[in-house]
DNA sequence: CACAAGAGAGAGCACTGCTCTTGACACCAC
DNA sequence: GTGGTGTCAAGAGCAGTGCTCTCTCTTGTG
């Protein structure tokens, strides 16, 4: 329902003019919502000033998105996507695994102060009435994954102490999150598990305190703070 | 302007009739206020709304509230006084450091679990066009004063190490906070007070992870996962 | 060329926060 | 007891919202 086919059109090149027209009027509309968001957040994203600043009429905007709601997963999806490739960008899988991590951090933040709604929107209170739905998962874990590869690489180079002999639940994380932390080769205990999903939702932690204003009256020099609390949680998860 | 004194009341007992009623109505308001807001979340709260719950005309609220804003600056002050107090009660000094953090931690956990909306309020993405004003600050530092207290008895008992004759930079963490973690009784070097504010908005961060959905798919376990976690973080802060 | 599908516009519904005016009521001093 | 004062609720109204429905025009295809 949101990219009808054409009557006619089964081909798997069915680029006719409407077609054309269709996707970058589409893209406008996104990017003149990303503008709005920018400027006046989540919530105050109004679909009727998106469409004023497209040029048309409110009504209209429902042919390409059958929602509001609808029109934030696509943003919500996109900014997953943004902050994951400005994470990926910051890898640098030949350097040591420490400075990897602080990197990737740095990066994380970096795009969340250039762009706070959007950050907000991932990372800040679910827009009430508005479920995310199951496509934004795979998006949502691609910083997630940056920061376990760098935590597999260390420990499948050695750097990482491996399996202690501590015993596995395999409730406590699941076996994608293991995956990532580099399966069974070499197999990561439990504890090592339960550090780098702290150490990944610390980060974060982190910047939305930041952010949301949590640290006023408390950090000043957020610059430093922030270089110096990556480097403590690169140590906790052994770095 | 928000409670004008009858004309002739100067005393410091002015609770004339008028009076009473008012600070009735006053209460029921933010009562009524508090269940939309645990129902609709913060962004869907409705002036209108609690105004009909309460049996009044929307415009006659603003007889009590000068705002929308003004309600919800009301309702987060609340918040974190209730979060705060949650804090308080679950911190026995005569506990064990390490059990004390734990203790505390999981108090915060357990009302933002009960709390979902109000949790999102407050450690949430800022509400678009609201600014929280300085009278949030003091209620919203309970509990990172609460955490501060843990370290800083732990540090005058000797489980915590003291300065190690690290520099010390006034700018990385404030006044306020190094006083919350002892002040100079004993001198905690840089280190440490890094750890702690990096600990404080961890313990965040994870509660946010798990509530804000982003824990979905990763880790299954979730009461499991935070004792772990909050009990490593109590390691990294030195408990 | 004709016909069906797609797309935009506009009106309209029910809702929002907020403002301003109007009329009623309670209090307090005399 | 009565009149002035000031508080307060109500209602209408403004500008905005998401969303739906219908009407009309355009476009692509058989």
């Amino acid at each position: 329902m949101c990219a009808p086919l054409t009557s006619g059109t089964i081909g798997q090149v069915p680029t006719t003019v409407r077609d054309r027209v269709r996707a970058e009027l589409t893209a406008e509309i996104t990017a003149a919502a990303r503008r709005q968001l920018a400027e006046v957040g989540a919530a105050g994203l109004s679909l009727r000033a998106v469409a004023r600043e497209v040029g048309l009429a409110s009504s209209a905007v429902y042919r390409y998105f059958a929602s509001r709601d609808e029109l934030l997963t696509r943003l919500i999806i996109d900014g997953y996507d943004a902050v994951g490739a400005a994470a990926e960008d910051a890898d640098d899988p030949a350097a040591p695994p420490r400075e990897r991590w602080v990197a990737v951090c740095r990066a994380v933040r970096a795009w969340a102060l250039a762009h706070p709604h959007e950050y907000a929107l991932l990372y800040g209170s679910p827009v009430p009435g508005y479920a995310a739905p199951r496509d934004t998962v795979p998006a949502a874990a691609r910083v997630g994954v940056v920061l376990g590869r760098i935590l597999g690489d260390a420990a499948r180079s050695g750097v990482l102490p491996a399996a202690a002999g501590g015993r596995r639940d395999p409730e406590l994380v699941s076996d994608a999150t293991a995956e990532v932390l580099g399966g069974e080769h070499p197999a990561l205990d439990d504890a090592v598990r339960v550090r780098a999903l702290l150490a990944w939702s610390s980060v974060f932690g982190a910047v939305s305190f930041e952010l949301f204003g949590q640290f006023v009256g408390s950090v000043q020099a957020t610059d430093r703070w922030f270089d110096r609390a990556m480097g403590e949680l690169a140590t906790l998860v052994g770095l």
